[in-house]
DNA sequence: GATGAATGAGCCTTCATTCAT
DNA sequence: CATGAATGAAGGCTCATTCAT
């Protein structure tokens, strides 16, 4: 009778406690760092009990890696979705890079809790692993904006369409090395405005003609 | 007689003794990350005491701090050198970014270690203010490059400078993005390379006519 | 139905363990000294873990502070008893010395515990707070009794009561001036049989006319 | 040459620099107590070297062992002092206490550093017997004086005679106890007031014919 | 599933003492 | 005699993890 219901059920809650979790621990992980954070300090904002967090992740190393792994698997999606609506590629670009600075300025705790995560993919290769196809990942989406940015642009583009793997390279890192610096600035400045500026310099780096 | 000789050979063991200590630091943080490095790995890998390292430091913390001080001040000092170089402002671009580059994948424990520090930054006033006043003065080294860059070009390059200041931030930005990537990556890649084409696709994009 | 129940197991099981590491702690502070005693002696001593000796007492400090203030309880508590006892205040006056010295006697490691303790109240703020409270308890008792005394003695004692507060000083300072020489003397002697002779002493000065 | 001079010179020199160590030992072990005392804080605090320190004490314990024996010895010589002194027994008496009640009050940190040698004298036999032997000599001096002013005084007093050593265990422990009370109260009182009604208390307990 | 008391290995730091100069 | 850099054993405390209830 209670059979899949309940475990119907059983698993909504169960998701329902992870994520629970996962938004603690971030909250936590963001404010005092991986290492700083205490099993304890996680516990008192999850709101459950100790011995509750410890049914749901082995241990603090497994509470590091799902949390990397559904924030990525989340901003994944995103891009996905992203690229695959119905609008011109350059309005797609536009919005994913956007988006981006739009989140980090949102939740602006987003940003020291990925520099930890990323500093944690050294030591914990699950992580690194998950970090390292994002790259890819993130990368292969640029390359294909980028591609698509060409050839909708005017005029031949073959050089361009053979310089968009560099562009792509160039503007995935930018984003990431902007975002750091964002995040430690003494000064601060609005990421978005830099970054739509960066995404420009990149965007016309790859569109221009040989000649300059 | 031997009163200024001695406080001079004084001075210089101090140092020579700092020296040793920052660079056992060095390997111990690379190797195993700031949390993960015992006081006792520092003190084995140095070779002197426990004793003679607390003499020198007061804790852990100031050992990190002070090895930021360190290595950014040497990254200063070259980028520095380079800038009075009397070459072109193009070779000395090329020559602080392949060098960036040739440096990393020669001692490729730096990378690990940087993000290390770079992670501690943000729990660690003194190192973040480090990082903060070196990316702007590394941005505004770039900027400088790139304005010479766009002078020495042919044909009126008005627009050119006024876009100098994203590009010197896409470029600075891209180089630590292209950095972490390269260190994160599973599929490894050469990254004087890369590195090289991504500064083409900006300058190129600075350099490029509006209408490009 | 277990509701109360647990939680009054719970509790009662923590006042045991309180009780117990408190029986530990004296033994150790008595042994070794506050400083000589490690928290490791303490743990084994208590037949508990370190990590359960932290989870009731935050740290040594307040391991020494909870100690004092339970001592100090009993102390008085047994005060109190003796005082509303319906006897002859003169025989509970001798009551509460001879009991003390008999404690002491029997007990001859509870001296260096109090020294101990009562040098740490100069450190300790808590703990000062705790014997100087005890103390004007203590000497208001001897005062009281002292009181008692004179009303229930032959003729006049205007004088006397008034002598009250001195004699009460003098017996409460002597109780402990004598049990710190009884603690540290090279030849040992019979604490009961001179702290009664100093008594008398004082109580002779109490009640002796004018005219001496 | 130098021989005797020189040695004479040495030997001044000497007991300067022990006296002047003791004096910042006197300091700062009043001021932070026993083990709360670094010998850095010694060195800093007496302006010697810390080679300087060990040149003239051979370790911590002995520092304090050596200052108990000064402070005692200083102590022994004022009270023969005043013993020889050509007064009557009743004033020397007087001075005796008073004298020490206006120290302490002088120099109130002298309290808090007695304390802690007393202390200590349960885990440092030597300072123990220093304390012993001190004891039985402020005792013995109180019963001297205490007898003196019994013959001194009116009428037969052989059964004052008979109670003369517990009155000057009484005095001289309740001259321990009532500074003791004094150093911890929370409520700050003349001490010298306090502890003369106490001599009187017990001095009138003394002479007190046996039907008082 | 849930609780939180209990465990104990681990680690940073202190500081009395030594000794080359 | 004096200096202060160097030594290293010791210890208070933390905290990830476990487990009886």
């Amino acid at each position: 009778m209670t059979g899949k219901e309940g475990e119907m059920a059983d698993e909504q809650r169960s998701a329902a406690r992870r994520r629970q979790i996962f938004q603690a621990t971030a909250t936590v992980f963001a404010r005092q760092g991986y290492h700083g954070a205490r099993m304890d300090d996680i516990v008192k904002e999850s709101g459950l009990s100790k011995g509750a967090l410890y049914w749901y992740f082995k241990n603090k190393e497994e509470l590091a890696t799902g949390l990397v792994h559904q924030m990525l698997s989340a901003e994944k999606q995103g891009m996905d979705e992203l690229m695959a609506a119905p609008r011109p590629a350059a309005e797609r670009l536009e919005e994913l890079v956007r988006g981006f600075a739009r989140e980090l300025t949102k939740d602006p705790e987003k940003a020291p809790l990925a520099l930890e995560l990323l500093s944690l993919a050294q030591n914990i290769p699950d992580i690194r692993a998950c970090y390292s196809v994002h790259h890819e990942q993130y990368t292969e989406c640029m390359r294909a904006l980028l591609l698509e940015v060409c050839e909708a642009g005017p005029g031949v583009h073959d050089e361009a369409a053979r310089r968009a793997d560099a562009a792509a390279l160039a503007l995935a890192s930018a984003v990431d090395g902007l975002a750091l610096r964002w995040t430690l600035a003494r000064t601060a400045f609005d990421l978005e405005e830099k970054l739509w500026e960066v995404v420009q310099v990149i965007v016309r780096g790859l569109l221009s003609s040989s000649a300059g």
